[in-house]
DNA sequence: TTTT
DNA sequence: TTTT
């Protein structure tokens, strides 16, 4: 009935654009997100979390994101079950997201302008 | 550096309750959280998502929930990697609850309590 | 850059519908919070916010929710300005709803449909 | 019953440190979070947050924060009432931060450690 | 009272 | 498969 996430982290790769047959574009990206506390050997563990954006938000994070950018995420925790070539249940999760921040545009670029992109055609938030 | 998730669902069975080797109460469940919209047969996909509460709130779950209950879960996302008996990579993801809500009481039950001591005993927010 | 609220609560009242001079449905309403702790006096505090909801949403809640309901509510913080008649600064703060479930429906109300509504049309999670 | 807010934004000035007679530290501050769309001129309107922090988190933003500053917020949505001089009702709104968190590190400066410490002592998230 |  |  509800299910929301906000993730702060940073990608481990560029992200992987592509399109579905009907021509809507898609992202992949995985999340790097440090874990509040340190583990028994004083490090921090980290979360890997896959990321999946749609549509436009998707082209404004392959135009302007690469490894190690640092985002903040606001979607939905998707789990698909799916059988695999041997007859397997398989569960794949995933972060369906529905907003992706920039959280740090070197201050020189002009790019800052995907941002606003972003934030003005994809958001959801109403105007009111 | 942020992992917040919220989910509001049904347990799709009761908590299983364990003990670790010193003593402190793990309980396990699966949460039922449909999605917000219907699919293309017109029905509701549902995310099945496993959830994991550490100590009272544990307990508090084993002893007040039930399978079709509805509550509020609030937590992070967990992604544990580990290797399986044939040496593949396998992912388990889970919600780790710090804050379980119970949402639907029966109206006339002094259960309640339960709650309660839930609120008092194991969150976390300051009360300034 | 990122403004995200959820909270459960009960309607202190009956919500209150009204329409902007374009035709616009908004409706008000507040929610009574529990703090998550018991105050000196052994009572749980309770914070008393302010909810706005627009268009379809606001039909929905005036038709389906009243004093005392349980709901959650997903929105954003917002605070706005204005002079009052003595010129005066004053602020007003109030959660812009985006998302309003109902969570405690009467089990032989078919009046569920409400909230299906509510979901298909004004949700926005997107279907992929 | 549930009171969650998230916030990313900048503190439109440094942070005011003080003390409680029994010498619990509080810092307050402003938080400046623009709005998801732009309004009908064009520009992002922007809700500006009261944020209280209090003990040992206090400090550290006191240490380490400053006007301009970008954080991300995570705690609860307080309405406290009160009478004024003139025995009038005012109503003050504020988040009552449980978690603050420094997003944008000067590179060179080794003060990341006043996040580092921030999270071991203060965080809320069991380890397991 | 307001930030980039 | 993993980021600073």
């Amino acid at each position: 009935m509800l299910n929301k996430i906000i993730l702060i982290g940073r990608l481990t790769d560029d992200p992987e654009l592509r399109y579905t047959p009907n021509g809507v574009a898609v992202a992949n990206f995985s999340l790097a997100v440090e874990r509040p506390y340190t583990n028994q050997e004083g490090e921090r563990d980290v979360d890997f979390i896959d990321i999946v954006v749609w549509r436009k938000q998707a082209e404004n994070c392959a135009n302007h994101l690469g490894k190690g950018r640092l985002v903040a995420v606001e979607g939905r925790l998707q789990i698909r079950s799916y059988e695999n070539n041997e007859g397997q249940q398989r569960r794949v999760s995933e972060v369906v997201a529905n907003n992706v921040r920039f959280l740090d545009w070197p201050s020189d670029d002009r790019s800052q302008q995907g941002q606003a992109d972003n934030l003005e055609e994809d958001d959801i938030d109403v105007p009111f």
